[in-house]
DNA sequence: AAAAATATTGACCATTTAGTCATTTATGAC
DNA sequence: GTCATAAATGACTAAATGGTCAATATTTTT
């Protein structure tokens, strides 16, 4: 089975696709099985690389994990990892896009009708604090990645759309509720400052106070936030 | 000349003491000489160590750098290092507490008189800002610090200390301004969150918009976000 | 000026790590 | 069941890195 890393990004589960609809009757024999075992072993295979990748990634930093870290960690060959990623760079670029695409789509999936500017504010702070307790991993691995971004290596160079989409998507949730006057440029700064204000601040919160605290102090910090926000879109 | 790398944290230049007051005249005449050319030549290659790491944990990432990278930065031998300095890790625990007293002491040399919690927020931030965009290697080098600091490795705990310390100084500086009724834990909510704010904006601010128009766009955010802080801590 | 003391050096070795590939194992076609 | 194809394996090599130390250079003492 010949598959290029780059695709296969999310595993799909194309088991039932057989008996799914009518597509593809049978006109092509050869492709009945859409996703045989050997598909669903590479997939497993794969998951089980990200999986633990993202595991030593978040716990020993993504320049000190190795090769040998990933698979012993996963119980795979270390020549697995080299048939699925090309190198270390890959599967962090991988994991980075997988864990902003999730966070993305946690944003889209704060569906509730707002109506004003400090609910958008609210939602999205609520949505980014759920995201960095139930992901730590994925949030920590972030964290690392706007490291990399910033120190400019090559490793960079793939990052940088993710998290411009990133910023891009906090810019579309703030724009239909400003007036069309304010500044392109304000709301980029804003959606920075969201970004900026939830990654510190859980940042050092983190260790400034116990992980559970966090719950019971992040609300009043974040009602002051959100107003901040607001009058700085207003003026 | 023996010496021990937890001393000489800070370069200091006797050279002249000899001179410069009455000082154990005659009585010791063998300690006459308190920094000698030997001593001088020990600091100077000292400082280029700390110099030339500096330079390449900030462009590298310190678990990228390496003890060459360091070295031939400094363009110095490779024993020479290890004669100062027993491995990487001390040399960085040396850099991030050299970096959080150079930034404490920009906090207290800002001694201007400021009656309310919006004076002395404000003057904070200012002095963060200021600080990150004069040392950015040593913001970025903190920044690892942090994520190291996270990620709970050997080397957090002779970090944590320092950071621990930083925090602190922000809360003496808050402190004096608030009602003495305003929970501690609500003193050091809002220390974390000045941290975290300033480490985060900036580093986000830092690939969404341009080094240079920073300035200009931290002015109103810090104003709002002011404003919003006192807020939380009257309440 | 010679000798003693100490700082610096970089070639050297031991260990770690990235990356390869012949072999083994699992799956699909017949 | 047998063969063909592809995935997984882990021992292996080459390269990189950490750390050492006998030799060298510099400074201090006498």
């Amino acid at each position: 089975m010949d598959f290029s890393p780059e695709k296969m990004l999310f595993e799909v589960d194309n088991s039932d696709e057989s008996f799914a609809g009518g597509v593809s009757l049978a006109t092509k024999p050869r492709a009945r099985k859409l996703t045989s075992r050997t598909d669903k072993r590479v997939a497993k295979t794969r998951t089980k690389l990200l999986k633990a990748a993202l595991e030593v990634f978040s716990e020993y930093g993504v320049d000190a994990a190795t090769i040998d870290d990933i698979t012993e960690r996963a119980d795979l060959g270390k020549g697995t990892f080299y048939r699925h990623f090309g190198d270390k760079r890959e599967i962090i670029t991988c994991l980075v896009g997988d864990a902003i695409e999730h966070l993305i789509s946690s944003l889209n999936n704060y569906k509730t009708k707002s109506n004003t500017i400090e609910d958008v504010l609210e939602q999205l702070l609520d949505v980014h604090y759920n995201f960095f307790i139930e992901n730590s991993e994925e949030f920590i691995l972030l964290f690392q990645g706007r490291l990399l971004l910033k120190l400019d290596r090559k490793i960079s160079e793939q990052m940088e759309t993710p998290f411009n989409n990133y910023l891009q998507q906090i810019e579309n949730h703030i724009s239909p509720f400003v007036s069309e006057k304010v500044d392109i440029i304000r709301i980029r700064r804003l959606a920075c400052a969201v970004a900026g204000f939830v990654f510190g601040f859980f940042s050092f919160t983190m260790i400034g106070i116990g992980t559970d605290e966090i719950a019971t102090s992040i609300k009043p910090l974040r009602q002051s936030f959100v107003r901040s926000l607001s009058v700085f879109l207003a003026q």
